[in-house]
RNA sequence: GCUCGGGUGGUGGAACUGGUAGACACGCAGGACUUAAAAUCCUGUUCGCCUUAAAGCGAGUGCGGGUUCGAUUCCCGCCCCGAGUACCA
């Protein structure tokens, strides 16, 4: 028989399910691999092609990996808590969980006609209450650990509260608010219940407190800053704006310097580490605290005295160019910016702030190149040499990094130097070799000068020494700060987790463990209450003995921060994963996702992953320790050209793409599924719209060539490709192979269904093999030849390189080119067969399973078959020409012996008359040996 | 602006640590089979020159230079494209 794709595909899609071929154990005697996919969001739209590049990498890997002899953890779940299906739910009434279902059902469907090797009976949806009760667990355990800088990890609350009973605040090292009390164990003790629950919340790793946070309210909730870009919301596009509410919160910022190192251990893409360090920002310098001048003395040094309360905070990272301070900036926002306004600036002051204001994010961001700024009519005392200096308000100058305040060094920083000239302030140079005539100079080249005690010094001895010298003087010190912010918790949303928290005194309390989960209430609509609470407002009787709940959910990040734990042991109703789970997968070993999670969900998983070991739950330190991007998939849209009549209008005719200078024409997004190689199908085309029908056309060489560019692939723009449609026709293997032949991995690129034929013709030629004319099954038991051997175990070393460097698109050449060899060599023998069988298996699994069975083996082991071990005496060359250059020149095949461990000028032996020629009587000076072969000769 | 990728035929892309550039596939052209078409198979296909032909010669991996017997690969300078990020003190 031919090779007939849907029937082989169908029935072996029937036997995995049947006989749970995939299903993995969690001991065995072979070592463990882990091979875990970024789970999908189930989205009405389904799978389009470019959704399971990612997904058929890893199954091509899982399957390798089997074969290998691992034990190989493969699972598939859904993230199916966030917005669409609740955006549908408030167009259209229908619950989010019936859409989800809908959704999932699709998806599943698509998944299982591309033949995953997912053990399903593992699979895991963030939404069912099985599942989120442990994400509910998660949030408890945070909301019951405070991070100890000493033992530099999260530790128990209870820990905390059993220091301040005994020694009260005092040698307690916590990342924690700013605004935190001191007090003695007697005084902590005195306090009322509320007041130590208040005081906690300071410390608890997910917190409530008022913040500045992004609200949306076209979405109506708040967002975390990494759903924000540019000032919009990452989905739906809306306009976002700052304001102050109380928030649920995530002490990320505990972990930022952790988060940082563990990069350096983690096998990731470059790229991806780089977002994540600049994310995180680390910047290491110096706090300087600038006592505030007071009017009422006339000169400065009346201020050289200890610093008192009356001070400036300013963070920077030169610290060294202290003495080149010659004013101060605030934010406008900053606090201390009302009372430090004399009453001659306060009109200047209030305008630039209400201007400042005015101006929205993006203006701000957009516009950097003005300069502007207003006079406090206040003066601050530099610590290093008690000069006076002018304080200025800026927008330039960010309320939310560091404390809000800079010091100004115009010889040193570009934005201070605009500033100074724009408000003539002086500008002096403090090193030696610093050039300022036109701009500031950066340097930290050369000496300082007009640096007092620094005359002298280099940068490093400097920094030093003034840090040194602050030190002393209480004034300031070494610090490291970070750009990174703990991470908004709440949303204002129905579809995703509750909250597991109660109020009471208008104080948050978790529920009890036993009621966990806490399962999401109904509601009439999906819509805020009228009162402008959260949707979970109008549940009705929903409250937790007679105790408010929290009404806001968790954000989408929440439920994939651990699920891969979950797979490992996701029927558990006493753990999210059992210890003995846990220890024997430990974590991830091969992660392939987009790069568009970046800063969210990998860098949230880490955090989550860090905080579990802390608690003695997880025994990595990080979760995924290998992660490869998979590129993402362009739309590839096609175009007709509609010819305009001499009113303007659009006519019935059509010019083909060669002809459009000729003629007066508009383009028009035509469906990518009626066009093949760029090639219109001009009957589909009559059809594809009614009027179309008696559309005619101009034709080049009989065909109408469609336009082509490249764009996001959307509805819209009739380039969506369904995976399904690739199925019906050419079958899941030619897909599976197409998608990875498309190009390499890692690289976005336009998918493009012209060259499928090409895979299909392939796997066509691979069935042949076994078979005859007449397509009869057929192989020979006859001993392979030396070229055979060859062919087959090229291929093999090749797979084994590229499975190894993932770069699966050489592999899919190189089987081609070794089942063109063996046809040309015409061999049907069993013995390279059969293992060509199992290489090829990962790639193209349906039809080799089939062709397994045909060989007579038993059905459904292939899986974990034997893969055939390279042999590299197969490939050493028999022929001894090869390509030679003289003086890198000429490139010639020639005969020539020489002594391999020796090649000396002696050794060689030019026997070709050709040669000779070149050589020209003289002897060579230099033989030129790569790999033991000679490659050129110098004369 | 900064950081990271990347520029190779008509197209997607090969070329592992410097060693026959363009594998493999698409497309195109020609041919075979066929009443015809589809399918299939075969041949050719970087560009230019030369030749009846076989063959040969020259140029060629964004541009300019360098190192080397030899550079798509390494170094310096520039141009272009993509991604991320940005008053971060």
């Amino acid at each position: 028989m031919d090779y007939q794709f849907k029937d082989i595909e169908q029935k072996w899609q029937q036997f995995w399910a049947k006989n749970q071929t995939f299903k993995v154990d969690n001991d065995s005697q072979k070592p463990k691999y882990y091979v875990l996919d970024m789970f999908p969001y189930p989205s009405g739209a389904g799978l389009h092609v470019g959704h399971p590049l990612g997904y058929i990498a890893s199954d091509i890997f899982a399957r390798y990996k089997r074969l290998r002899g691992f034990n190989v953890l493969h699972p598939m779940g859904y993230d199916s808590f966030g917005l669409p299906a609740e955006q549908y739910a408030i167009q259209t009434g229908q619950h989010p969980a019936i859409t989800t279902e809908t959704n999932i059902a699709t998806y599943r469907r698509q998944l299982d006609q591309i033949g995953f090797s997912f053990d399903w009976s593992r699979e895991v949806r963030t939404s069912s209450p099985d599942f989120y009760k442990w994400t509910q667990w998660i949030f408890m355990q945070l909301f019951n650990s405070w991070y100890n800088k000493a033992a530099d990890k999260a530790e128990s609350i209870e820990k905390l509260v059993a220091h301040f009973e005994q020694n009260g605040s005092s040698g307690i090292n916590a990342v924690c608010d700013e605004d935190i009390l001191t007090f003695t164990a007697d005084e902590w003790n005195a306090m009322n219940n509320n007041d130590q629950q208040e005081e906690l919340l300071k410390y608890r790793l997910t917190y409530l407190r008022e913040s500045t946070v992004n609200w949306c309210a076209a979405l109506g909730t708040v967002l975390a800053n990494d759903e924000v870009k540019d000032g919009f919301s990452e989905r739906g596009g809306y306009p976002v704006e700052q304001k102050k509410m109380m928030q649920w919160s995530m002490r990320i910022t505990a972990y930022a310097e952790r988060l940082l190192q563990g990069l350096d251990t983690i096998d990731w893409p470059e790229p991806l580490k780089e977002m994540q360090r600049n994310w995180i920002g680390k910047s290491v310098g110096a706090s300087v605290k600038f006592t505030i001048y007071d009017l009422r003395f006339t000169n400065a040094t009346d201020h050289q005295s200890p610093v008192t309360d009356n001070y400036i905070e300013v963070f920077t990272t030169r610290v060294d160019t202290i003495f080149g301070v010659t004013f101060l900036v605030l934010a406008p926002e900053h606090e201390l910016v009302p009372s430090l306004t004399t009453p001659e600036q306060k009109a200047t002051v209030d305008a630039y702030i209400a201007q400042s204001k005015k101006k929205s994010e993006l203006d701000r961001m957009a516009d950097t190149k003005t300069v502007s700024g207003a006079f406090t009519g206040s003066y601050v005392i530099n610590p290093v040499n008690n000069e006076r200096v002018p304080l200025y308000i800026a927008d330039y100058v960010l309320a939310g990094y560091g404390t809000g305040a800079v010091m100004a060094v115009p010889s040193g920083d570009q934005r201070d130097y605009l500033f100074a000239k724009h408000f003539d302030l002086p500008i002096i140079p403090i090193i030696d070799i610093q050039k300022i005539e036109t701009e500031a100079d950066p340097t930290k080249e050369g000496t300082y000068i007009n640096s007092d005690f620094m005359n002298g010094l280099n940068y490093k001895d400097g920094t030093a020494k003034v840090i040194e010298f602050l030190e002393g003087k209480g004034a300031g010190k070494a610090k490291v700060n970070f750009r990174m912010r703990d991470a908004i918790f709440g949303r204002q949303r129905y579809w995703g987790e509750p909250v597991p928290v109660y109020f009471k005194d208008n104080l948050p309390h978790l529920i009890d463990e036993k009621d966990l989960p806490l399962i999401l209430p109904e509601i009439d609509k999906y819509l805020p209450t009228e009162t402008g609470e959260p949707p979970l407002g109008r549940a009705t009787g929903w409250n937790y003995n007679g105790f408010e709940y929290e009404l806001s959910t968790m954000p989408g990040w929440a439920g994939s921060s651990f699920y891969w734990y979950r797979y490992m042991d996701p029927k558990n109703d006493k753990e999210f994963a059992s210890k003995k789970a846990i220890e024997y997968w430990k974590n991830v070993d091969l992660y392939i996702g987009g790069s568009e999670h970046a800063t969210g969900h990998l860098l949230y998983s880490r955090f989550w992953n860090k905080f579990l070991k802390d608690m003695n739950l997880a025994i990595e330190e990080e979760p995924f320790k290998k992660l490869i991007n998979q590129g993402m998939i362009q739309g590839r849209s096609n175009f007709v050209y509609r010819l305009i009549d001499d009113e303007g209008r659009g006519t019935n005719t059509f010019v083909s793409h060669g002809l459009v200078k000729e003629y007066k024409t508009y383009e028009l997004h035509v469906d990518v599924n009626i066009v093949e190689n760029d090639i219109l199908d001009i009957n589909k085309f009559k059809q594809w719209r009614e009027d179309f029908k008696n559309a005619e056309f101009i034709l080049e060489n009989g065909k109408y060539v469609c336009g082509v560019e490249i764009e996001k692939m959307s509805k819209s723009k009739f380039n969506v490709v369904n995976p399904d449609d690739l199925i019906a026709k050419y079958g899941a293997d030619t897909l599976r192979m197409y998608e990875m032949f498309l190009g390499p991995l890692e690289q976005s690129k336009p998918w493009n269904t012209n060259g499928i034929e090409g895979v299909f013709k392939f796997l066509r030629k691979f069935w042949k093999l076994f078979h005859d004319e007449q397509f009869n099954f057929r192989v020979s038991e006859e001993a392979p030849s030396k070229a055979e051997l060859k062919s087959l175990h090229k291929i093999i070393r090749k797979v084994e390189e590229d499975i190894d460097r993932f770069s699966f698109n050489t592999s899919v050449s190189s089987f081609m080119i070794a089942v063109n060899e063996l046809t040309d060599l015409k061999c049907n023998k069993r013995a390279i067969l059969q293992d060509l069988v199992i290489v090829l298996s990962s790639y193209a699994p349906h039809i080799c399973e089939e062709l397994w069975v045909l060989l007579g083996n038993e059905a459904g082991t292939l899986s974990y078959a034997d893969y055939p071990k390279f042999n590299p005496e197969y490939l050493i060359e028999d022929e001894f020409a090869y390509p030679i250059s003289i003086n890198g020149k000429m490139k010639m095949n020639l005969n020539i012996s020489l002594s391999l461990d020796a090649p000396a000028i002696e050794s060689v032996v030019v026997g070709n008359a050709d040669v000779q020629k070149y050589l020209d009587g003289k002897s060579p000076k230099k033989v030129i040996v790569v790999k033991g072969r000679i490659v050129n000769i110098v004369v």
